[in-house]
DNA sequence: AATTAAAAAATAACGATTTTCGTGTAAAAT
DNA sequence: ATTTTACACGAAAATCGTTATTTTTTAATT
């Protein structure tokens, strides 16, 4: 049974604001991995006031509290994602998007390290680099 | 058999200098995956006029001669490695170390995910994070 | 040794992120 | 209902990693 964005913040002690749900809600309604600038854009429609340093701040928190996991893809800035699922990524080095990859079996990659070099893991990140279908259409015209 | 660094630079158009062998030799005898900041502090010592962009600039150009990977590691700067095989890291979220993780089977993986995503990879990078060993007997004492 | 093209150093610039701080605002206590 | 308290917001400034610019120095070639 999922816990809700609006206890999980009175829970941690944090105040529920309208800014808090509404980064939230981008995250939760879009598959773009965005990053802060995006979700700033996204916003200023709606909150016209939203100021960057709060859609930091905040997704500080929703980090804090587990409802945004934080990637880096070796880009410029950070992006976003609410989708707490172990999954992996793959970024378009001529667009840059990034997509999901779903159903890796890691577990028993992760015993491997754990037996190998004695660290207790929490955590892993993997990334993928190479060309979409679409740019690889794209690149073949000329 | 291996080109040694003198010869690469000098086939790629770049000028053999005492700073890029500098860079390049910290780099070579290390195992700790250094980030810039790291790599300009150690040769302060021998190099004291060495300058921060000087070492950005050489690990570009190492890295495009196929010298030095560039890793992200999840922090936010990047560290470099002079060891060009393909391998993992793991970095203890206490003490910041980064290891290496050797022999890890990820043909079967990136197969896969060509044939899922039609993606077309030319890359990846796989980074784990936990608690080393020895941070693991720190915490232990409270 | 002189020439030349490229590299190094110093400095400034830059963009992403974080911090600071004054003001507002919502909940808690009276 | 009023006062008190505690955060949160937003604007501006600060910081950090990295890159660009300018001037000076150096490596490679003549």
């Amino acid at each position: 049974m999922e816990k809700n964005i609006t206890e999980l913040l009175r829970e941690n002690g944090f105040k529920v604001t309208p800014q808090r749900l509404a980064v939230y809600e981008v995250l939760a309604n879009t598959k773009e991995h965005p990053n802060a600038e995006m979700i700033f854009s996204h916003l200023q429609a709606t909150y016209p006031t939203m100021s960057l340093a709060t859609v930091y701040k905040t997704i500080d928190i929703l980090n804090e509290i587990g409802l945004v996991q934080i990637l880096n893809a070796g880009e410029d800035s950070f992006r976003y994602d609410a989708d707490m699922s172990n999954h992996a990524h793959v970024r378009c080095m001529e667009c840059g998007r990034v997509d999901d990859v779903y159903d890796l079996e890691t577990s028993k990659i992760t015993h491997e390290i754990e037996a190998g070099t004695r660290y207790h893991l929490v955590g892993q990140q993997f990334y993928f680099y190479g060309v979409c279908p679409e740019c690889q259409q794209g690149s073949e015209k000329h």
